[in-house]
DNA sequence: AAAATTTGGTTTATAAAATAAACTTGTTTA
DNA sequence: TAAACAAGTTTATTTTATAAACCAAATTTT
């Protein structure tokens, strides 16, 4: 009745960094900070972990001399994320 | 851009409980039990979270001889549901 | 009728998460 | 050149979620 819920989507900030991502083809780490309201620690934690799941892309660079860190969902990412929606319904829709 | 998530039902198991109360007028535990999956210990720790948000009532009685809990949504808790779930929209609509 | 099992839970312990605080490395500005 | 800032990372702390163990009363089995 009840599916599980991926519970590396749910998780407040990871399902805003991943919404927000299936978005725009891409986002840099200062931009989904200031989207989100994250602190950096967290993000950069959360990023991670979205990585390890191999839902997002993360590539690390400069703009300028100024280190920057660049994501993209990835289409298992985005296949979680649509997943994730469905499962919720089940759970909202009463 | 994102809304705070209320951290009391951004959780799968009580989310589960609130969304099944929120559809019946009342539930035991038992039912609660079954129709979630969830194992006792769980259950009741998360039920007991729900109540201490006022989000539901709990009844503790008799079914005969057996004692029988008795749970079922409080105003509160059902503009609570009301209110996460138009908050997730924020987040799954992209 | 005693012993074992089941029902309906609660309490305590453990594992995992989220968040915050502190730190690092390099850059810009006063 | 010293102080402040940018862009993160690492470590520590607090919260959660979950599981395991337990308990009392009722029921069933032997």
């Amino acid at each position: 009745m009840f599916p599980k819920l991926d519970p590396v989507l749910h998780s407040e900030l990871r399902l805003a960094i991943i919404s927000l991502l299936a978005g725009v083809e891409s986002a840099d780490f200062t931009y989904i900070k200031k989207q989100t309201g994250a602190t950096s620690g967290n993000l950069s934690v959360q990023i991670d972990k979205l990585s390890a799941a191999g839902y997002i892309a993360v590539e690390k660079g400069f703009k300028g001399k100024m280190p920057c860190t660049t994501c993209s969902i990835t289409p298992a990412g985005l296949e979680a994320f649509r997943g994730y929606v469905e499962a919720l319904k089940e759970y909202i829709n009463t």
